[in-house]
DNA sequence: TTTAATTATTAGGAAACTTAACTATCAGTT
DNA sequence: AACTGATAGTTAAGTTTCCTAATAATTAAA
């Protein structure tokens, strides 16, 4: 359902004019349907890019993540901590990549308990190839200009401040607005 | 995953800073990567919120497009059409909604291969009490003006039509910024 | 050192999406 | 009137991500 609706209307809005005549306007209504379609969009742009490549787009984050790192390794911990997904999730993704050749397993050396997961050259590979595919696709948001994806960046940096992911950042940290 | 992350830094102003470094500044990057996070904190928010109720951020829309149905009843494949869901999750979300007893299958009088979903009195009772309950929460989005959520929901309304689910709404639509 | 916490995996299940095949039925054409 | 093609809904199999809970191994703290 991330294809083209096609519709002669637009469904959300029809939705808030209902909706407003029984409980009155709700912009939060309005905005938050309207977001989980653009995210339902989005992701499937995403990912139908990465398809050719055999990634989704959480498996390209956690190979973009790993080129991050000096080692090229990280414990999977980290990598879920850092995508902000569930722990069963990173093994999962983690699983494909491995059998992908993408990423392979390694015992921690400095934790007996844990996991590296280190990106292979196929993986960095991959991983170019693809990123250049999603900054050609402007990764979905080609119809914002630089400063509505900084403010859109920086609305969303404020939900997310504000149901804990992160402490509020310094004043400096917001100048691109 | 929509809990609280609780980390010292944001990562993904730390992935967005790692990424500049090689590929370049991209808002485009930074801004859809957050959005998707936001959907995932909030869908997490309504989800939790409607639990209560046996009630998922999906079966609630259904609810309420049907109470905005004059009959109480849609076919089926308006009810996707208007939700933006695929066919087979409809068939799935009504098969909940009618083993709680909060909606009813019946053949559609207008067409034979048809089926109709309607609300019964139950589910038209649960209805208003998540709405309640939602109206409450602000739907997640209670760290934005009025302001803000209408611009919100306007940026989303052009990515949504440049990706073809409707037309551009005429000028007035776009009043209230 | 005993206890408690952490790391990763596994298993089971929910929810939504995808493709594909299938039944019925409708609608247009010849 | 019959044939063809499109439509409505379901079913099935498989993917993805989430959840809870249990487990094994190891580390850290009391």
């Amino acid at each position: 359902m991330g294809n083209p609706l096609n519709l002669p209307f637009d469904p959300i809005e029809r939705a808030h004019d209902n909706w407003s005549q029984r409980w009155g306007a709700s912009p939060a209504m309005a905005a938050v349907t309207s977001l989980m379609r653009a995210q339902q969009i989005l992701i499937g742009e995403l990912d139908g890019a990465l398809k050719p490549f055999g990634l989704t787009f959480a498996r390209y984050e956690a190979l973009v993540l790993l080129t991050f790192s000096s080692s090229g390794s990280l414990p999977l911990g980290k990598i879920g901590e850092r995508l902000m997904v569930h722990p069963t999730s990173v093994t999962n993704t983690i699983d494909r990549l491995e059998g992908q050749g993408l990423v392979l397993r390694r015992p921690n050396p400095d934790d007996g308990r844990g996991v590296l997961a280190e990106i292979t050259e196929a993986g960095r590979g991959v991983t170019e190839e693809a990123t250049r595919t999603l900054l050609d696709l402007d990764f979905g948001l080609g119809c914002y200009s630089q400063e509505e994806l900084w403010r859109m960046h920086e609305m969303f940096v404020r939900l997310r401040v504000d149901f804990g992911d992160f402490p509020a950042p310094a004043v400096e940290a917001v100048r691109r607005s």
